[in-house]
DNA sequence: CGGATATATGCAAACGTTTGCATATATAGG
DNA sequence: CCTATATATGCAAACGTTTGCATATATCCG
């Protein structure tokens, strides 16, 4: 149905033949164009509007100008941000980025993999999903580049790999609990499967060795974080404060303390590692620690340009570091801070 | 660096020739194949892992099994949930989505516009930028098949055009807060100067005729939202409830009352048009218009499909409908539920 | 047995690009 | 004036597909 002006729609107006114009709409160098026949040549392109046809350039080895990324889960925002951070980047360079979202499931991603080495794209971002590792072999059997992001690549070595600090956000947010005077902790977390994930647990209770230390797991959702969070604080009513190892489980589990009638910050301390911005709440905003998601995308995207581009990568392992943010959550036990 | 498989490997071990692997590869009829030579091509095909290249098959006039879509914020679950839709629809047919975030940016949305039409998507499914409308003009010009989403494309007539029912939305979150009792009200919009969006305060003020009403407007932020809240909560102390008319403003604006130690459902009442799924409290949930945002993405993929495949689409405008969910955040005034 | 028809396969053009090679003129140096 | 060299342009092959056309054998019916 579409009709699109081709090389050859152009030559014929400028007067030349599709070499020439291909020459002179890439500005490829190594042949000598007048500035008149250069000049024509702009001009019939753009007077009839041409656009250029990447699937058919791509056929010759020119780049196919596609980035296929894929996801666990569109409507979490630590990984639209990644996304975010990577169409920037791709996107100066003339890249378009295509979404997938796996959902998790193998099957769906064994697919989507199979959908985007059809397109042809030039390079792959990828969170695994949860048992789906061996989905990416073909990847690396046609020899297409890809960086990890987030969890690892069970299975396998020696692949580019892009993640926060797990262990680190779970020390930082267990530590500033530790110091505000707390010893009595709840962490509520996702018994995910994956090894690397349960590093926020190890190194919260690294940084709170010397503290009692309640471990709730819930399904990844805010509701089941809903059901564990109201569990845990009646069998643990001596507890005094809580650390949500996940951004979405804390979307249900903060809402138990409200709904109790405990005020955040006297009452009971919260806090999480990941970015709260689905609750803007002026100068009582909630403690938590930033696992960089902007940079980890940022990060993730340059690595394989320069990967596409065949520049060299000073390091296959790119941890991000994190940042703990003190908002209005946390209050004083004892003798106040440390 | 990455190198695929062709039709001509294939061809060469199966001991044939390409035209006949294709035919056999994507079971064309309208030619006799051997069941021999058959079973040969394909055990070839497998064996080598073939896959085909979209773009190449593409110049022969066979669909790009593209499809672009464009949304102002990544990060806004409304839109993230009609992305999720379209790529089931989509998936299912075996078609990749290019999800492009336009940032409500003219230039940007241009720019990629541009980007997609190099890459010769299929159809286009668009939420136009603020000021943006313009630049679908050339996507009318070359052809190709375009669904409009959420807000009009505003100087453009007979296009197809699937949106929420904005006015109901309004009414129907202001009529709840009628039957309640409530005849002292906060609106709270944004001021998008989009007529569309607007249509929600109309339905609202419909509603809620014999009431006094106060509108505020908000840039689209939920701290923008919380700041125009706290002022109008403090304006306006004899008001007893709130309608927040968009979904993300709200993420900041219910927070004020807390904040103030106002409890929601009791001292205040609370609704919003839009589904909180950022903030999930057990029995306590907030009441709330919900939009369709799925069944939206369902119906602008159905529609494009349709087009692609040249099958008959019976309207142009297509309008959702809302649905009341009533949570535990709107209270009972006098002589309660009328 | 002869011609129609069903079965089975190969060949080559075309899609829209990119680029190496050939060609043609102008300019300069000896 | 003759030959290099710089300047300017055209031609055609190739990329990986799809598909119309040609070819060749087997089968069937009168």
């Amino acid at each position: 149905m579409a009709k699109f002006v081709t090389l050859r729609d152009v030559a014929e107006k400028a007067g030349t033949t599709v070499g020439t114009v291909s020459y002179v709409l890439n500005d490829r160098k190594g042949r000598y164009i007048s500035q008149e026949l250069r000049a024509k040549v702009l001009a019939a392109a753009e007077e009839l509007h041409y656009i250029k046809c990447n699937g058919a350039s791509s056929l010759k080895g020119m780049d196919r100008k596609l980035i296929g990324i894929l996801i666990p889960q569109y409507e979490n925002q630590f990984f639209t941000r990644i996304c975010v951070a990577a169409e920037e980047v791709f996107a100066s360079y003339g890249y378009d980025l295509i979404i997938c979202d796996t959902f998790d499931n193998p099957e769906r991603e064994k697919s989507i993999i199979h959908r985007l080495l059809s397109q042809r794209v030039d390079g792959l971002i990828v969170t695994p999903s949860l048992k789906g590792s061996e989905n990416t072999r073909i990847v690396r059997d046609v020899g297409l580049n890809m960086v990890v992001v987030d969890r690892p690549l069970e299975g396998f070595n020696d692949y580019y790999w892009v993640s926060a600090d797990n262990y680190g956000c779970g020390y930082v947010g267990g530590e500033n609990l530790r110091k505000h005077g707390h010893r009595s902790l709840i962490y509520v977390g996702w018994d995910s499967g994956i090894s690397e994930l349960s590093e926020r647990e190890r190194g919260f209770r690294d940084a709170c060795k010397d503290c009692e230390v309640f471990t709730y797991n819930a399904e990844f959702s805010p509701k089941a974080c809903y059901e564990v969070t109201m569990k845990a604080v009646k069998e643990h009513p001596e507890a005094t404060a809580v650390l949500f190892g996940f951004n979405v489980q804390a979307q249900g589990g903060v809402n138990v303390f409200r709904d109790l009638g405990m005020k955040i910050g006297e009452d009971i301390s919260v806090s999480l590692i990941g970015s709260p911005e689905w609750s803007y709440t002026g100068n009582n905003n909630f403690t938590h620690v930033h696992m960089g998601d902007y940079e980890i995308g940022k990060k993730a995207a340059g690595i394989l340009f320069d990967l596409i581009r065949g520049n060299d990568v000073p390091s296959k392992r790119v941890i991000q570091e994190c940042t703990l943010v003190e908002g209005a959550s946390v209050g004083n036990i004892g003798g106040g801070i440390e």
